[in-house]
DNA sequence: ATTAAAAGTAACAGTTGTGTCACCTTATTG
DNA sequence: CAATAAGGTGACACAACTGTTACTTTTAAT
């Protein structure tokens, strides 16, 4: 008995991805979603109450997605392969990590559903993070790690890591592994 | 001749320094601008003609600044010292770091006098640079850096390390020394 | 004291965004 | 084929910006 939509909620997320990706959380706007997806904004306004209802439950969406991804971190076995599999996976995925970065700004003063979508988004980020602690955990027990650098600090860098522009387009794989062994090794040469 | 201004050249530079990084280049407004200096907006429209010139203008003024420091660096005696010099100068500056990355964002499409502050603050970018090279050079030639990482890709770790969030309050000293450690050998123990 | 330049103001027009609403359109189903 | 409910539209009210302008205020020089 309903009227068919002109566009999907995939269509929808995926256009609210791009939109964050392209213009950054400010700078998203209705006006570009609609134009996007062909529709009037105020068709928008069905699925949602405001902007930032509509990214928190964006950033559920991709954050749930990426958790699946990252669990798979578990099936490797021992540190330097879950080293490996972090790095690949976070090279494999840049767009997603910006979009977490983006996601950390949404505003506290608005509706309910936003306020309880935000705190859904807390919990899966300490979830991100309790992966990552594990990792780095593993990393010690193996005695591989440096136990003097604050783990977070290592994450910090795994995480930077994706997100440094290679101005001077050396080839991906050499670019990947020059990334690998800074984080392994730093840029000093062993004494 | 003239009425006595409310506000000097510096309190103008000053006020845009705080409200650009509180606010982001989006975010800054000339009414923000306007409320800090207990002024109306009309009046500020005396001194630049639109928020582009202005800001391309505090940035000349900022980046100089910064440069001047940064030359500090030919007075220090091989790769070592530099090197300590350099972390200081950046953990000292965070908020220039930022500024200098906020700084970028100034859009293409707008007056002759932007653009040509523009063009002057690449230049003023080139020779940043050109420091930052010559320090890596140095590094290379000492056999202290290992000559396998490209090297964009180490004065973006270094750059990269002032922007981490301390977020467990890691004491200052500590969490310095941490990066520079992180740095210099990695987060991986020597085998 | 007059005057003119510089500094400052407040109101205005224009743009771009938000969120809402009455109304129209379309597909299903009874 | 009529009823109905979901989808969609355009116009509206509102807010926050930007940049402009006619006008007022202050001050130093003549």
């Amino acid at each position: 008995m309903a009227r068919e939509r002109k566009f999907s909620t995939d269509d929808l997320f995926q256009a609210t991805r791009a939109l964050l990706l392209r213009h950054d959380y400010e700078g998203f706007t209705i006006s570009l979603l609609a134009d996007q997806l062909e529709v009037s904004r105020g068709a928008l306004y069905k699925y949602f109450v405001n902007r930032e209802e509509l990214i928190s439950e964006f950033m559920l969406y991709e954050m749930n997605q990426f958790l699946v991804e990252l669990k798979q971190i578990e099936i490797h076995e021992g540190f330097e392969a879950q080293f490996d599999f972090l790095i690949d996976l976070f090279f494999g995925k840049p767009d997603t990590l910006r979009l977490i970065k983006i996601g950390r700004q949404i505003p506290t003063h608005t509706n309910q559903k936003v306020q309880n979508n935000k705190k859904q988004l807390d919990q899966l980020h300490i979830s991100m993070y309790s992966y990552l602690e594990n990792f780095i955990q593993l990393g010690l027990k193996e005695g591989k790690l440096n136990p003097n650098i604050p783990n977070s600090l290592m994450l910090a860098y795994i995480f930077q890591s994706v997100t440094i522009p290679n101005h001077f387009e050396t080839p991906y794989s050499v670019w990947v592994s020059s990334i690998k062994e800074m984080l392994r090794n730093g840029m000093f040469i062993k004494s």
